[in-house]
DNA sequence: TTTCCACCGGAAAATGAGGTCC
DNA sequence: GGACCTCATTTTCCGGTGGAAA
């Protein structure tokens, strides 16, 4: 290890030791917190605890479905009352068997119920079942157990998307199907609405028997929201209100995300420690806002799968000194050149096609089609829609594309 | 109005690596 | 050990597509 790198780790720990103390307590500002206090969503609290009393009961409850946009407070909420119900039913000695799942986290529908017979006390294997197989395991635990049922499916949308909604019809119909019929409850959440064109009328009414949509927050809610959390993530008089109304305003400005302003006060607090200041600055907020954008595009990038990075490098030589756009077909024949020289594999056009889309999808590229007419034919457009020397960074760390990246085509 | 170009993209099948079950 | 499973990735096939040229 060079004596640079030392020097620099050895000052950065010395500096969280002996420097300014900004963070009182930084866990509260990320996603995954969940506050004793949610403001503005008493309502939705009210109902959901309402549907959920039953179960203590020992009622079937209405399903519920909850629809808002992303950092509305869907799934702090809903995580919230579940707390607060397991913590009550544990007070009275009621047991009930809850499972919380994030469809899109968990990626496949097998992964979904896997998941689910996890938290009833079922370990499935990583893969060599039927979904049917592992549904059929979690079905026969919570029949068996008699418990009442609480089934929460996180981003329901991108689990129905794409598989349909076949799981959904068997988790709704199965207690009505069992001699053993045990009170339970299922909850979905998703961001959008359009996954409901892909369900069965009879499964989606089934689902939507009760139904909460989450209102953005108004920037004066943001405010208040802000306020109650940098109060316990940072020392007093770190954050002034000038600092809390912008991120306000800049969140705000993206339909009322408490996510994102809570994303911009962290690093604006990160950005505020790293240059030694003892509070956070209005420059520190607007430093850290176009930081986030950048961090993430950057984090997009080096995470894609070794042949669209390639592609990226073919699309960086070719463009790197104009900033026009080139056609797909020529971009191909460089990418493969590259491929050629890296890996014994080249991927097919069409899959090229198919991984222009998703560089297209996520922003990077961008993709226009012309026309020619009968001697030029269709031609697809491609330009990249980032500032190149994003890429160009990118492209550089990368340990494997870093490598050809003094090299021509 | 028809033809033709160069490409797009959906659907289905193939592949290979991980695994379970009997 | 063979049949069968999931899953991600990739290939193959083939029916569009828009608009200039014929």
């Amino acid at each position: 290890m060079s004596e640079a790198i030392e020097a620099f780790i050895s000052k950065v720990f010395k500096e969280a030791l002996s420097g300014p103390r900004i963070f009182k307590n930084k866990n509260v500002l990320f996603h995954d917190y969940i506050p004793d206090n949610l403001p503005f969503r008493e309502n939705e609290i009210r109902k959901i605890a309402y549907l959920l009393s039953n179960l203590l009961k020992g009622y079937r409850s209405s399903n519920l479905f909850i629809y808002g946009k992303p950092g509305t407070g869907k799934t702090a909420v809903v995580k919230y009352t579940l707390k607060k119900l397991l913590s009550i039913a544990n007070e009275h000695g009621k047991k009930i068997n809850v499972t919380y799942v994030n469809c899109r986290l968990a990626g496949t529908e097998y992964r979904v119920v896997a998941s689910m017979a996890l938290d009833v006390g079922v370990s499935l294997p990583f893969t060599g079942l039927s979904v049917e197989e592992a549904l059929s395991r979690f079905i026969n635990k919570v029949t068996s157990d008699q418990l009442p049922l609480l089934i929460v499916l996180d981003e329901i949308d991108s689990l129905i998307i794409r598989y349909g909604d076949k799981l959904l019809y068997t988790l709704t119909r199965f207690s009505n199907d069992t001699n053993n019929a045990i009170p339970y409850m299922i909850i979905g959440i998703s961001n959008n609405l359009t996954f409901k064109e892909y369900m069965d009328p009879r499964v989606l009414s089934s689902l939507s028997e009760d139904e909460i949509v989450f209102k953005p927050y108004k920037p004066e809610e943001l405010e208040k929201i802000i306020e109650d959390r940098t109060s316990l993530a940072f020392y007093p008089g770190v954050v002034d209100k000038d600092v809390i109304k912008l991120v306000a305003s800049l969140a705000g400005a993206e339909h009322g995300d408490a996510r994102k302003a809570l994303d911009l006060i962290r690093m604006a607090g990160e950005i505020a420690e790293s240059e030694n200041y003892e509070k956070i600055l209005v420059e520190h907020v607007h430093k850290a806002y176009s930081t986030l954008d950048r961090e993430r595009l950057i984090e997009a990038i080096s995470t894609l799968p070794l042949h669209s990075r390639l592609i990226l490098l073919s699309l960086y030589k070719l463009l790197k000194n104009n900033n026009g756009t080139v056609k797909s077909s020529y971009l191909y024949t460089v990418y493969q050149r590259y491929a050629e020289n890296i890996t014994k594999g080249v991927l097919s056009y069409r899959r090229f096609l198919g991984l222009l889309s998703e560089l297209n999808v996520l922003g990077i590229i961008d993709r226009k089609l012309e026309n020619y007419g009968r001697r030029g034919g269709r031609v697809s457009l491609v330009r990249v829609s980032i500032p190149i020397e994003y890429l160009e960074r990118v492209l550089r760390e990368d340990p494997i594309i870093g490598e050809l990246f003094n090299v021509g085509p």
